[in-house]
DNA sequence: TTGCATCCTGTACCGGGGTACGGGCTTACC
DNA sequence: GGTAAGCCCGTACCCCGGTACAGGATGCAA
């Protein structure tokens, strides 16, 4: 197909296919600072360049990766203007990003053992539960009003 | 007149604070069918039985275990008519959600692979990642512009 | 020149889990 | 019986990452 405006420039919605994203997303985008506003043509609509296709895929992989839209913009603005060193402070996100994974790894392991135990010790009632002392479920704070104690330990 | 209610009633500030939550956060749960209305006082403030704190602090459990408040929801219904067996199917929600958690922590340690693989490779720019072949950020799709892929979902 | 696809803008909405605000009534204590 | 704290209700707002819709304007080919 022909790329009409010369082969050179891209609309957004054949943008938005070839990176697999919603055409509104672009404008979502725009809006949160991710991308820069292409040039237009008279009449107003966006033109792209090719390469905003590997931004968008960059956009996506950072996701993926677990950073937020704002420290993907965040990282797009550091690394256009190498703040912070040759690579823009990217390695140090990078790292800060992979102890958040971790933590958030430990996390999960945490709950897992605990449903684990829950399914071992085959509750069968949450309100037993609550108020059984083997019950493994973490309840929070402190006492109860008196009747009902409920497990401390969390 | 006085303490009202002898000591057995709490009110919507007091049953909060046992627990460890907002009073409008009870109001909310009753909107979304985690907590039943309790009976009121003559001029309309609610009068809940101790219990209630129970209930909420076995929310907030559950809620740590990885149950959405629609699923804990779930949860206290079925426990509460014994739906579907003598434990009203809570250990085979138990065991749905434990597998699900582990399948996070499987992607999250893809992800933590992912992560430690860039910081290996050294990338210092995101843009000459995303066309060089040896950064393994998971790039999305084939190379540059055209084919029109659709991909969907993280 | 017409006709249709695509694009533009602003605004509203989804789900998840709440929190905050304002105006008015109740309760508790002195 | 006065006063302040506490509660009532409806509604709006927050973050996050988008998605949808309405009502016009453009682009492009036949």
């Amino acid at each position: 197909m022909g790329r009409a405006v010369n082969g050179e420039w891209l609309r957004t919605g054949e943008v938005a296919a070839a990176a697999g994203v919603n055409a509104q997303t672009l404008r979502y985008y725009h809006r949160r600072g991710l991308l820069r506003e292409p040039p237009r043509s008279d009449g107003g609509h966006r033109l792209y360049p090719p390469r905003t296709v590997t931004v968008l895929r960059m956009i996506k992989a950072a996701q993926r990766l677990g950073f937020t839209l704002e420290e993907v913009a965040d990282l797009v603005e550091a690394t256009a203007h190498r703040r912070g060193g040759p690579d823009g402070g990217l390695r140090v996100r990078v790292e800060a990003k992979l102890d958040e994974v971790e933590r958030r790894i430990a996390d999960l392991r945490t709950v897992r053992e605990t449903l684990v135990r829950a399914v071992d010790a085959g509750c069968e009632d949450l309100e037993a539960c609550a108020v059984n002392p083997g019950c493994p479920l973490p309840f929070p704070g402190p006492a109860d009003p008196p009747p009902f104690a409920a497990r401390r330990d969390v």
